[in-house]
RNA sequence: GCUUGACUAGUC
């Protein structure tokens, strides 16, 4: 058994749910028991592949034959139906361990969360961290920012700021501070209101505010975002360039941030410049910048270049033909 | 470091 149950483990790696399955129905031909280990890797390779269904009926799977579900196999299941924003059957199998009196940890309250943030109902994200702050437990930093994601996401800026400010009058209740990933998204909020002068300063902050908040290249990129949408292209360039006299290194989605900035306002030569430093410094174009740059050239009329970078970034993969 | 199982953020 733990010998496929390694072999499921590696599907999970790769992500391979079909295999998985399959080494699952191998055990019972050959009388094989599957565990909640076999089972779990299996729901985590679904999770992994983007499969929230077939997750689900793994889980099922498992409970129809008598490996009684644990809180490590719902709470993975829990994720793969994150990633897909299936926010009922998360909350679902939530209910499911109340009765069934399997105690969710944080973790699992954090899959929930989550499930929330991505199918858009920020207030039931904000009432599960509730709950979960009213446990003897508590909340943990990850819930916070999971929380905080879903009021960006789910169009509610504000109340991810005042989730900011209520994790910083936390401080010392330990575990649930600010963190880089916490500030990072107070960025994206301001991002989303226009507001990069906020934006500027909250990165200011973040450097202020201790080793766990220093910013990373991540920190800068939804900061550089935030200058673009509020058409400050000079503001998004000297970030960019503080980015690396700060010892971080640029990446493809920092580049894609500044170009499309300096498109933005309308500074076309200097996007194509941002572009050719991308290049020299050993970085691929990716789908984005691919997009941006087809944007770019039509913005001027020049169709026919636009027409060769898509058959270029095609013959280079940065696109799918 | 791994030693059969789960988790958070950036550009579009």
């Amino acid at each position: 058994v733990i010998t496929y149950n390694s072999a499921i483990a590696a599907c999970a790696s790769g992500g391979d749910w079909k295999k998985a399955g399959q080494l699952i129905d191998e055990m019972r031909r050959k009388g094989l028991k599957p565990d909640r280990y076999s089972y779990t890797s299996a729901i985590h390779a679904c999770s992994k592949a983007g499969n929230p269904l077939e997750a689900l009926r793994l889980l099922r799977a498992m409970d129809a034959n008598n490996v009684t579900p644990d809180v490590i196999a719902m709470t993975a299941c829990m994720d793969a139906l994150a990633a897909g924003g299936k926010w009922s059957e998360a909350i679902m199998i939530l209910d499911q361990m109340r009765s069934k009196g399997v105690t969710p940890n944080e973790r699992t309250y954090k899959a929930a969360i989550q499930a929330c943030g991505r199918g858009g109902q920020w207030q039931r994200a904000l009432e599960l961290l509730s709950r979960l702050e009213n446990r003897a437990s508590g909340a943990t930093v990850q819930e916070y920012n999971c929380a905080m994601m879903a009021c960006v996401t789910g169009g509610e800026p504000g109340r991810a700021l005042d989730l900011l400010e209520q994790m910083k009058a936390n401080k010392g209740g330990v575990n649930a501070g600010p963190d880089m990933v916490t500030y990072t998204s107070a960025i994206m909020a301001c991002s989303s209101t226009g507001k990069w002068d906020r934006a500027l300063s909250l990165l200011e902050e973040m450097r202020e505010a201790g080793p766990r908040t220093q910013p990373n290249v991540r920190s800068y990129t939804a900061a550089i975002a935030a200058c673009g949408r509020a058409r400050k292209w000079e503001e998004a360039v000297a970030l960019h360039s503080k980015l690396m006299e700060d010892g971080l290194s640029p990446d493809p989605a920092s580049f894609n941030a500044v170009i499309r900035a300096a498109r933005r306002g309308g500074q076309h030569k200097l996007s194509m410049k941002l572009l050719a430093s991308m290049v020299e410094s050993g970085l691929s174009p990716d789908a984005v910048t691919t997009g941006e740059l087809i944007s770019s050239l039509s913005d001027r009329g020049r169709w026919d270049e636009a027409q060769r970078v898509v058959q270029i970034a095609e013959k280079t993969g940065a696109i799918p033909p």
